[in-house]
DNA sequence: GTCTATACCCCGATAGAC
DNA sequence: GTCTATCGGGGTATAGAC
């Protein structure tokens, strides 16, 4: 709803800690329990103190929500971000695919974070911010005379999300060969 | 968790009206308000009985929205079993794809009921029951060297969720459209 | 067999004392 | 800055009216 009140360097050293230990108490809980499951009681008992004084720090448990959730994108974001850019324009989809399966894998609990988030309104995440991005990714990767790379791009990222979703549910399924997998049908279907 | 406890056939004339008719509401609460901001005293509002008389009918909320997501599911599955079946199977793919994507088209209520059940947590569905019928179907649609089928099938799967859940946002979204890119990603894929 | 009344406990949030 | 107290509302369980 409405944006950050105060600079991150205006706020007091205690309430910078608290902050950072709360959000980190979110995103475990989140990730064992879903969304639903992660009440402020319990929030405030991993922190060591009470839902009032948590609602003290952040103006409500949405609010406490949507501060792990950005603190947990942000990593994932600045990662893929890295890695596309490393990576020579033809080879960015790839890069982008295989980045952000990667991180997803090596960050469970950050997966679980994200993908509750994506459903609960909370997510009032205008779908194109997902999509725009990797859209730009494979207009630069070269011509592609028969998709629209907006469906192209949400086609793709409905795969990763499915993709890391099955190693939820099946820790064995093995996301590095449905990167890949997923690679290459990206690349036959830009080179069609 | 447990099976039905009665045959339908059992049941009494008002218990079958009173189920189909808190099923109904159930489906539009939810589309309108997602799962969380459906209560059990809407439901009994919308239905015009106590939320008492709900849980006599059903043990618990869960159990009437899991209901609720049988139902609509079950004719989803109905309309692309019949689609992919009246196909030869070398298009049951193609069927596949777009008899599912036209139908949640025409049933957006449906559409936010499915997605809203996915992710709350009665959403035991193991993923497999999704994923396995698709493999099947690309199965009997010929050889195919390169790909996994399952992931294959994951991948679909997530495309398709992906391009339904564009058009939620964005009613002007062309999901026709998506659909026939979504069915040239995949013919392209299985003569690959 | 169908339903109402009631009561319980947990949740998110607010007010105000320390 | 953190607490207690309290509120409205949620899901659930039971007793009992009809």
């Amino acid at each position: 709803m409405s944006r950050r009140e105060r600079a991150e360097s205006e706020l007091t050293l205690t309430e910078r800690a608290r902050r950072r230990q709360l959000i980190e108490a979110t995103v475990e809980l989140v990730a064992e329990h879903g969304y639903a499951g992660t009440s402020l009681a319990r929030i405030a008992e991993r922190a060591g103190i009470t839902k009032a004084a948590v609602l003290y720090h952040f103006p409500s448990k949405d609010a406490v929500v949507r501060a792990a959730h950005e603190h947990v994108l942000t990593a994932l974001v600045a990662e893929v971000a890295t890695a596309v850019e490393a990576a020579e324009p033809a080879r960015g989809p790839a890069a982008y695919i295989r980045s952000m399966i990667g991180h997803l894998r090596e960050h469970p609990r950050h997966t679980r974070m994200i993908t509750e988030a994506m459903t609960n309104d909370a997510a009032k995440h205008e779908s194109a911010e997902r999509w725009r991005p990797l859209a730009q990714i494979l207009e630069a990767a070269g011509p592609n005379p028969r998709a629209d790379l907006r469906t192209l791009a949400i086609i793709i990222s409905g795969g990763i999300d499915a993709i890391v979703a099955e190693q939820l549910g099946d820790p064995a399924y093995d996301t590095a060969a449905a990167a890949e997998q997923l690679v290459a049908l990206v690349e036959t279907e830009l080179s069609s």
